[in-house]
DNA sequence: AAACCAAATCGTAATTATTCCTATTTACAA
DNA sequence: TTGTAAATAGGAATAATTACGATTTGGTTT
C-alpha cells in the first residue's frame, strides 16, 4: 500500500470516519493510477470484487475524499474526474491525456503574469489545463 | 440587429440552412448579450415568444451555430455555455462571472510560455479560464 | 401560384451522470 | 456485547442532453 494510501486512511480516521475495505480499496485504486478517473472507472474496478456495490457509495466516498483534500477533481467532457492529490505543498496545473487521463504537472500558473485584467473582478477560481494524447496512447 | 447576427444568417444561408424565426430570435439573443448564456437561458427566452417551442429546435440549433464558428462554447459545472463568439481574428480567453456568465477577455495565453514541458504529449487543445464575481454582480 | 423536397420543428422517449432517500448492515467505542 | 452513528444497498428522482418518428415549413422548381 502506498505512503499517500496510508496518510489518508489515517486522515479519515482522525475525522472521526470509519475503515471499510471498500474505502480502502477505492484509495489504492487511485494510490496507483497517477491521473484522473471517472465514478464509473472505480465502479468498474470495484465491481470486480463487490459485485453488488452501489452508486451512492462510490459518489459518497468521491465527494469524502475530494473534501478531505485526498482526491483533486475537475470535468472534462461533462464528467467530473478525480484523481489523488498530488503534493499537496504547491499550486499546480496539469497536462491531460484524454486517452487515459493519466496527467504531468505543468509547473507554470498563469496568474502570476495577470494582474491589469483583473479589475473589478472578485476572482474565486480559476482552471488552466492542456488536453492531448500522453507518448503512451499515441 | 447587429453586424455579427447579419454575418450569422448570411453564414447560414452560405451552407444551405434555411431561414427561421426562431434561428433569427436566438441569434439576436447571443447578439445582444456580451457573455455565456446555458441551453435553459435559451429556452426560458424563446419560450416567451414561442411557447410550445422544442429543446430539440434549442439544442440543434445551439450545436449548429457552433459548428460554424458563430458561437464559442465551454463548460461550467456540469452545464454548456454559449456565447457569441469573440473577433475570431485572434487567440483568446476570458474571464467569466460565474453569476451573470458576463466575460473579458484575457491577453495573455499561457501556452506561449510552455514548451518543454510537453514533450511526447501530442497537444489537442487547452483551456485557461478564470471564475469570480464580475463588478455588477458583487 | 402549385408542387415538391430537404430541412426544420414538435412532442416525447431515451440516455447519461449524478443525487437523493429509506431500510438495513456494520465499525468501533463504551 | 451492546449501542449508535456511520456506511451501504437498492432503487427512485433529477437534470442536462440526445434521439427519433411524425409533421410542418422555407425556398426552389415547374
Amino acid at each position: 500500500m502506498g505512503k499517500k494510501v496510508k496518510e489518508a486512511l489515517k486522515k479519515l480516521k482522525n475525522h472521526g470516519y470509519k475503515y471499510t475495505d471498500k474505502r480502502e480499496d477505492m484509495l489504492n485504486y487511485f494510490g496507483e493510477y497517477d491521473g484522473y478517473r471517472t465514478a464509473s472507472d472505480v465502479q468498474a474496478f470495484m465491481k470486480e470484487k463487490y459485485t453488488g456495490i452501489s452508486f451512492d457509495t462510490i459518489y459518497r466516498n468521491l465527494h469524502l475524499f475530494h473534501e478531505l483534500g485526498i482526491l483533486e477533481s475537475t470535468e472534462l467532457d461533462g464528467e467530473k474526474h478525480f484523481r489523488m492529490r498530488c503534493d499537496t505543498s504547491k499550486h499546480h496545473h496539469h497536462l491531460i491525456c484524454k486517452e487515459c487521463g493519466k496527467t504531468r504537472e505543468i509547473e507554470l500558473c498563469p496568474m502570476e503574469y495577470i494582474e491589469k485584467e483583473l479589475k473589478g473582478f472578485r476572482i474565486d477560481d480559476h482552471k488552466f489545463e492542456i488536453y492531448g494524447v500522453c507518448y503512451d496512447c499515441q
